[in-house]
DNA sequence: TGCAACAAGATTGTATCCAATTGACCTGAA
DNA sequence: TTCAGGTCAATTGGATACAATCTTGTTGCA
């Protein structure tokens, strides 16, 4: 029966700050895809009531993190292969939209702050934990800021957690090793004016991450390993 | 006091009904931008309480049709300029990945359900309805669909809705006719497997509209009005 | 033993209630 | 007359209470 952490306390509404937590136990893997997410007990361990909760749920559906089955209540997302697939296919078009963008038109100080990110990265390569996750996707979100287009960022802040997710169902390791180096070749291609090669280098890293995903598919899930005994139960 | 008119009855909830009722009614201009939406006068007016269309209004917010301030309520969502033409930036992003996916690969039953859709914006071609709007967009979020790509269909779902939301700001009208027409030669040139012809086309498409709304820069509503003559008094 | 109907528990769907914040109106003094 | 301050109504933020629905465990019968 924790009380919330009160986070920020400021002009942030409660709601807020439960859709916040639940996103980031979502993506740090604490809480594993299929898990319910009964409200009582998330509005019991916040130390909020209910109608909170479900105002969080509401929005995580949105962003495709979580799915509610009437009257059975929400469950954190297994994202099937196909949904996978779909989802890094906007993810890819967004993306390759942004370093247009950024091409032809970079803010002044967006070098800066990705080279900060980059800079952060790189002290926590290495360790496979949450935080290199979280960093590794927030990079992506950062550039979608850079463009000034506040819409597309938001876009392409949904499809990376969702990518986030997806890796964190069906990749063994994240291995953000190659990621940080590519994302430093990303920056000195934007920056080059090369669309062509910001794109291909773009395009190299998702589809690195999506095709091992789609090799080392592991679906553990409940649901699924029980569809497989069922066949041969059929049989 | 009228009673919910109890759409679809089915498997449906009632935060689903308002939900979507609200967003037709904003689609369809009856609700005009920058109106205020008070919970209990929805409420009242579609018999459920003020908890049903606090969930509605959540959505709506997430989809970006309403705005929200903290203690003040929510407003039919005010787009500005810049964020429309962020959003048209969006929607021409995805539509061109739509098509194309489209080109490589259309399901069998596709161009049937398009013509269909077609001849059914024809029959009320000319009338500058509401029908007419909501049956344009819908053409749009067909193509998407079929391409078999949810979550791309969503994205594109969602744009589509605010560029109505957009076109009801900014154009003085919808101007269907032309715009069937194009919906005609974007599935020519989809089905001739001509991607660069039908991209040109959509562009042209969406382009046009956007153009003519930031010529017809029609921003009537009391918020635009009141900016404009703040900065007369702070001079 | 296996299946079906039933009943109890748990969880969501919805409504109502209280508290906190905001905006407007009103009053009063410079 | 104008502006500052305070009070009050209106409205949202949040919590609790009740109803509907689903899950599950149990019991009875074939």
């Amino acid at each position: 029966m924790n009380k919330m952490p009160d986070p920020m306390s400021e002009k942030t509404t409660l709601t807020d700050a439960v859709h916040n937590l639940l996103r980031r136990a979502i993506i740090e893997q604490a809480l594993k895809p299929g898990m319910r997410l009964p409200e009582d007990t998330v509005g019991d361990q916040f130390g909020v009531s209910r109608t909170i909760v479900r105002h969080a749920l509401v929005r995580l559906e949105n962003e495709g993190l979580v799915v509610t089955r009437r009257n059975r209540g929400a469950f954190v997302a297994e994202p099937s292969l196909e949904e996978a697939k779909h989802v890094f296919e906007v993810r890819r078009c967004l993306e390759t939209e942004v370093i247009r963008l950024l091409v032809e038109r970079m803010p002044s100080d967006g070098y800066d702050r990705l080279a900060a990110h980059v800079r952060s990265e790189q002290t926590v390569q290495g360790k496979d934990g949450p935080v290199s996750i979280r960093l590794a996707g927030e990079f992506h979100v950062l550039l979608a800021e850079l463009t000034g287009n506040h819409v597309l960022a938001r876009y392409v802040s949904e499809v990376v957690l969702r990518c986030s997710l997806i890796m964190a169902m069906y990749a063994k390791s994240h291995s953000s090793d190659c990621a940080v180096d590519e994302h430093s070749q990303i920056i000195a291609a934007i920056r080059d004016g090369d669309t062509g090669r910001a794109t291909r280098i773009m395009e190299h890293h998702l589809g690195a991450v999506a095709g091992r995903a789609e090799l080392e598919k592991k679906p553990d899930s409940v649901q699924s390993i029980l569809s497989r005994y069922g066949k041969e139960l059929a049989s």
